[in-house]
DNA sequence: GGCATGATGGCCT
DNA sequence: GGCCATCATGCCA
């Protein structure tokens, strides 16, 4: 499963960003993804191409980035939810008016706000500048466990965290 | 055309 | 721990 081979990808976004340690994936025949009732306006990156980048905002303040990863017309996405800072630290912070290193990823909303990513990302190509996207190169050590955050279909143990990862967006969010 | 809701985060008590 | 900001989307009338 793709969210779980993003765990300890590297992600930069024109320069900023980091190891990438909590996802979390959405079907296509998923009541909590944006996909689940078909394709409309906001979600039609979602059915495109895989590789590229979904943006939407979130309670009409935040902005959440998703990695499409169903082919084409198949509406399969796996958001980003926590990184852990490696380059341009200084920018993400200045970014986030924020020092604390463990708090400048950690969450959907967070991680775009630090790497500056927002609306009119949406739809753009993750493997060209200024994104770019590397596999891990050896397996993390990762944990999956129910979504959260969400109202519908939450069980679904399709939430990857890395293994004692420090900079996730929740605490103590598996065992 | 109008209303309810959300894959969140920050600041309050 | 609880409440609130703020708006695009989606569904209903």
């Amino acid at each position: 499963m793709v969210a779980r081979d993003l765990i300890g990808a590297m992600f930069l976004a024109d320069g900023a960003g980091g190891v990438v340690v909590e996802t979390e994936a959405y079907a296509s025949d998923d009541p909590a993804s944006h996909s689940y009732r078909g394709r409309t306006g906001r979600n039609a990156t979602m059915f495109g191409p895989a590789g590229h980048l979904y943006v939407y905002r979130s309670y009409g303040i935040h902005w959440c980035a998703n990695v499409v990863c169903g082919d084409d017309g198949v509406g399969a996405a796996v958001l980003l939810r926590a990184l852990e800072p490696i380059q341009g630290i200084a920018e993400m912070q200045a970014r986030r008016g924020l020092a604390d290193i463990a708090l400048l990823c950690s969450g959907p909303g967070r991680l775009c706000q630090a790497l500056g990513i927002t609306g009119e990302h949406d739809g753009v190509p993750l493997d060209r500048p200024p994104f770019e996207l590397r596999a891990a190169e050896a397996p993390p050590e990762t944990i999956s466990g129910p979504r959260v955050g969400i109202s519908r279909a939450s069980e679904r143990p399709w939430r990857y965290v890395l293994r004692n990862s420090l900079f996730v967006s929740r605490p103590r969010p598996l065992a």
